[in-house]
DNA sequence: ACTCCCAATGTAAACCTTTACAGTCTTCGT
DNA sequence: ACGAAGACTGTAAAGGTTTACATTGGGAGT
């Protein structure tokens, strides 16, 4: 391997007999030089193996086209598609993904920030449902970037959210069991504190509604959306001795905690209960009984999320608020009507 | 907010009274400047709020602090906890994780590549099992980076591995599938052209050899590491009708299948059929049975593999070939003594 | 008191681009 | 044949650091 010096924008000039202006234009003007010399350009570039250098170029230009994600946790199967979705667009566009593991830590989320505050970053994904610590508080010598929160709301903070309708989505969820004829449905995973859960509980609440099926509290059980959490909440109702026919639960990792604890009395699913979960996650179709659930478009979410974030990044577009995707019935087996024991 | 304008190093040096220099060295090597200019420095710095910005540093330094990582597919469940580690060490040491979803597709390959070329980024981790398109063929102007190979090994080249011992770790599986009494014992997933695939038929050979069992190339059967090629697999052995009483599957997704085709064929796992799997990937406990299998100590490789890749980058220490790390038996309930049926 | 050394600081170059502005040359209309 | 316009190219500044080298000043050693 020779040890050979990288070749610059000036190198290429030289063998090219034109200056290292031409040589720029040639390669982001390219109508703007002619013909003949931006063929000898072309030519110096291939023999020399020249790439433009993009920190020069980034600090010139006073932007990376890089984009900073910050997530709380990389692994969560919910989260992998939607960073394809991501990378997708971003890649398409000639952008580069950053990516910071929270794992919600308050410090690890301002280290993260310096991405920003040095420019190495020039747009902000936010999939940790808050601001990072150390954005816009006392601190708000730090300017907002632009950013774009991704499936979980950011709340009491001005910032566009793409994401699935989840309101709408849990509404058609309950209607589904409704249909099948379930009147006592309970609501695993109540949080106040998180955004999404509420809102799926407000969909919840408002199919029953709809149907005049009066809300009991009895059927409300708290959760933060973990497996453990799914199963815990499920024993609970066994030992109040309030019991549904259907669960319909917040995510399909309650839900998946819901029927462990149901398997594990011995219940015969979907016959004695049915379980309902939300997400759509890789494993809830291997699951017995295959878990029916709400699917959320997570490959398109994480496009147009990148491409909103780009539109704001590029000037132009107007800012967008909020872009809602439809969640999609997915139909399996953990659904079925009750058995009639009244 | 204001739209004052960022502040540069000269700012401070003006505000504390000093050069640039100084400023410069008060930050990054505090030792050689005076304790009361050095306080007057970061008064001035608290004062604009001043942060280096990168691309100049990165400019004049050349180097970015930035890694690349090329995986063929981030949503890979046995991927994240390993992007967990990288991200882990490379935050602690002050880098940043560039990441690249290739897809397999050599145009994407090739097309991150220019976050090496341009500078952009220093190091690259391969996930992908093999040299990036693009890179050391026809085009050898591009040099090497230093780079390193996790998970999967990359054939034919000299790069550091960091993984699991997988010739030794199937060896162990297969032995322990030997120690409940199993003597017709299947390897789902053959592929020759997949170095790990490759590495873990040998380890079930050998443990075979020195059981003393004979190898019956029936028992083989080809995959391609997909659920999908697993329950393909097993109808494929009932078709023919040469069954084993266990299968060792290459990895946990290819178990899954076998597990879909021996249920819908309405076995009782285990105790009509032993099942073992490879990797231990989050729903192998979840399902029915519960899968037993070897876990990858993913964390901890892919710690280990940044701490490799920046050993290298900063020099000094001598190039590691490979770092194997001894997977653990993890014991649940699909593997079983086999029926006496002979 | 003189020299020497060392600590602390400053000056200026280098890192590699992009681009405003200025200059040259061709072409075309009159 | 002359002027203007326009196409193409070149010059040089700017972007914000780091760092080799030069400079200054004060203290220690003789």
């Amino acid at each position: 391997m020779l040890h050979k010096k990288i070749a610059t924008i000036e190198d290429v000039a030289a063998i090219a007999g034109v200056s290292i202006a031409t040589v720029s234009r040639a390669l982001n003007e390219p109508t703007k030089v002619a013909d003949s010399t931006r063929r000898r350009v072309s030519e110096a570039i291939a023999q020399t193996g020249y790439t433009t250098n993009a920190m020069a170029r980034n600090l010139r230009m006073r932007r990376s086209n890089m984009i900073l994600i910050l997530a709380p946790d990389v692994g969560d199967p919910n989260f992998s598609n939607i960073l394809v979705g991501l990378e997708t667009e971003a890649s398409k566009r000639g952008y580069g993904l950053l990516i910071g593991n929270t794992q919600n830590d308050p410090l690890r989320e301002a280290d993260y920030l310096r991405f920003i505050s040095s420019n190495q970053a020039d747009g902000l994904i936010l999939l940790t449902g808050h601001l990072p610590y150390g954005i816009g508080g006392a601190d708000a010598s730090m300017r907002l970037p632009p950013m774009v929160a991704v499936g979980e709301p950011v709340a009491n903070a001005d910032i566009p959210y793409i994401g699935v309708d989840n309101r709408e989505a849990a509404r058609v969820a309950t209607e589904h069991l409704i249909a099948q004829g379930h009147r006592r449905i309970a609501f695993i995973g109540r949080s106040p504190g998180r955004v999404v859960n509420g809102l799926r509980e407000r969909g919840y609440r408002a199919a029953l509604e709809g149907a005049g099926i009066g809300i009991d509290p009895a059927m409300i059980i708290d959760g933060d959306s973990t497996t453990e959490s799914g199963r815990a909440a499920a024993e609970l109702m066994f030992v109040r001795d309030r019991l549904p026919t259907a669960f319909f639960c917040v995510n399909d990792a309650t839900a998946l905690g819901v029927m462990i604890a149901l398997n594990a009395r011995r219940y015969d699913l979907p016959a004695d209960f049915s379980v309902m979960g939300f997400d759509d996650i890789s494993f809830s179709s291997f699951v017995t009984p295959a878990l029916t659930t709400m699917k959320q478009p997570r490959l398109n979410i994480g496009e147009r999320a990148m491409d909103v974030l780009l539109a704001l990044l590029e000037g132009g577009e107007p800012h967008e608020r909020e872009v809602l995707f439809r969640a999609e019935l997915i139909v399996r087996n953990s659904v079925k009507a009750p058995r009639t024991r009244f």
